[in-house]
DNA sequence: CGCCGGCCGTGACAGGTGTCATGGCCAGGA
DNA sequence: TCCTGGCCATGACACCTGTCACGGCCGGCG
């Protein structure tokens, strides 16, 4: 029997990934979390070996549950399952320990199979992302341009930005400009649109 | 027994939410589509009386569908189960001729029990976003106002967004401007948020 | 050590953006 | 009929943005 946690952020699509994997003889679903910052908890006290992890969630990220739980329960396998198949998530999750990725364009009865082979010990990735993955490379944005692109997102003036990044505005024109000449965009807009497709911030 | 037909984008999600209401003895799923233009023709075959439909899918939106439903086969049902919880969704929704709006956050117990309310002819509305929706009250962006303001939500520059309209710069800025004063925002950035938030667009 | 590359800042310039005033066109209501 | 309000357009103005050149600080590496 495969003991299975079940975080995402959606309470009905919790619900009904549960009643999908309850068809399955040799799957038990033994606790099902809303947040990521209460994976951890659940999956000690609920014992799970496998964590089904959506990556857009309050508290914590997928990716960054996955982190917690390589460190404090190494012996718990992580399969990330989310909405938006962006070539540089793939890395993050496979660097962040999760032992899997889809996205949830996959059809329904490969879900349970994606289960059993992460439970023994194998690592399953889309394999139309794996490629995009590699093709698309490393993220170009050094750690300063990526955090300024991502409170560029919303659109906001850079006088804004500055302000929340404790800059001048003239250093944060200086990084979106290096950020949007790396990306091939032509503007910040453009550019954190580019960035966030690809997974990079 | 009732018969019910599910379209949403996500496979993994579709194929879940069938798990789900197949567990219960008085409802049949009876058809899955995974885009907004296929959901007409495979009411029509399986004879659904219910339409689960998803807001973004490709093809058609929900909204769009459930307006075709009303027109085509006014006796089938249609329940709005989206991810987000927009104000102005309640309304156009229900304008379209949609008998019921649920969001993803919903327990995943309570979606068997719409769906029977559905089907016996009664409206289902969130209660939050009922009231929500009232606050909010109408757009008041004129029609123009709206479609500009969807074509900015990119972050495309002024020129661009001319050329998509077939108008001129000075034009679309115009209704930028109106836009953004009818919003209460400082940027087009902040009133396509506003904007998107409200489901105006 | 010298060199490189990331990071922070300034200043200046061309071009894009938001606002306003003005005007014409047209459909619907008083 | 006149008047209102939405739509389209132009022009002018102040301001914001993207780009470039330049300089300084610091940590890592040959």
């Amino acid at each position: 029997m495969i003991r299975i946690l079940l975080a995402d952020d959606q309470a009905l699509v919790r619900g009904a990934l549960a009643a999908l994997l309850d068809l399955e003889t040799d799957i038990e679903v033994v606790a099902q979390v809303g947040r990521g910052d209460e994976v951890l908890a659940a999956a000690r006290s609920s014992q799970a070996e496998v964590c089904l992890l959506d990556i857009e969630m309050p508290g914590l990220t997928g990716l960054e549950v996955a982190e917690q739980l390589r460190a404090e329960l190494p012996a718990v396998r992580s399969l990330i399952v989310t909405t938006f198949g962006r070539p540089g998530y793939v890395r993050r999750a496979l660097d962040a320990g999760a032992a899997g990725f889809l996205v949830k364009d996959t059809p329904a009865r490969e879900l349970a199979a994606a289960v059993r082979r992460v439970h023994a010990g194998l690592r399953v990735i889309d394999p139309d992302l794996a490629t995009e993955s590699l093709m698309s490379g490393p993220s170009p944005l050094t750690a300063r341009e990526s955090e300024i692109l991502q409170l560029a997102i919303d659109g906001s003036p850079v006088a804004v930005i500055a302000q929340r990044a404790s800059l001048s505005v003239g250093t944060v024109r200086n990084h979106l400009s290096a950020a949007i000449g790396k990306t091939g965009a032509t503007t910040r807009a453009e550019a954190a649109q580019l960035a966030r497709a690809n997974g990079w911030i």
